[in-house]
DNA sequence: TGTAATTGAATTGCGCACAATATAATTATG
DNA sequence: CATAATTATATTGTGCGCAATTCAATTACA
């Protein structure tokens, strides 16, 4: 049973899970995508918008736990944004080692401008509350172990 | 109720499908990355490899639909993978468009080892075998929904 | 208090992911 | 048969995603 090329051994693609979460995940970007162009957002740049807009002067480092990023994919990130006027980088008067990120005006207007994205993406998926809350709170777990593991 | 800001018109990170999709997306690869290491394969790259190890001598275009990657992506990591002595890259005789990728020896070899990762993946997700059948066929479902909203 | 350790952000370098474009080979068509 | 349309791959440019490094500010501690 040691030939994996002709036996049940062999990984199949279509089988795995983390090419099903692969796909999907790119497949959202993908839908994202027209939705987020006239508003000058990419889909990463739509979720720190998010984070800001629940939660407005967030230093980096906390946009980076919200949204499991590090700052060598944020600082360049938002520096694109405040290069779009949608906000502000300033360092903290109390620990100057820290930047905190503020909406400007047009970066709160945009949330108005992007109250449309989020029905039509929820209408694309074609899944009902229940089954979206399942499916996310199902991924959320499966992050949690992986993540979980790998402190071992 | 146009204040946004102050209602629960809000959108918020943690509840949505999407956010939950890009963090476990993000956890998988990142769990996969010290598993791989040793191999010399990215995840992507091993992806395509399972690809091959399936099915040998696929052109790119092949590999693009089984992937769902197109030749700006499959053509520079198929040069890496060159470069490790992993596959080889040879235009078809009947259509010299087409670039057939096919396995080397040790491209072949290299699946041994990998027997490793599979294993160790499953059991850092903790998922028994139906609820990871379950959710990779909601995953696969969600994708088939975003692409064909996509195609209207 | 002075030095060491830690922390927050930025930068560099590499590898996807993808749109747009280019090029060459093949096929379709007038 | 000549030319137009299509197809397969490669290239260029932009923006993540992340490891590794750097730097300045802060905190710990000898």
């Amino acid at each position: 049973m040691s030939d994996l090329s002709e036996n049940s051994e062999q990984i199949r693609l279509q089988q795995m899970l983390c090419f099903a979460l692969y796909g999907a995940s790119h497949a959202f970007s993908r839908a994202y995508k027209p939705l987020l162009e006239p508003l000058g957002l990419t889909y990463p740049q739509y979720l720190v918008m998010i984070s800001l807009w629940e939660k407005d002067g967030q230093p980096v480092k906390a946009l980076g736990e919200a949204l499991d990023l590090d700052s060598g994919t944020l600082s360049p990130l938002l520096k694109r944004l405040e290069q779009a006027g949608l906000v502000t980088r300033t360092r903290a008067e109390k620990d100057e080692r820290q930047v905190i990120i503020m909406l400007t005006d047009k970066g709160r207007l945009l949330q108005r401008d992007a109250a449309g994205v989020t029905t039509a993406i929820a209408a694309a998926t074609g899944c009902t509350r229940a089954e979206v809350d399942d499916l996310r709170d199902s991924l959320a777990t499966l992050k949690t172990m992986l993540v979980e593991s790998g402190n071992r």
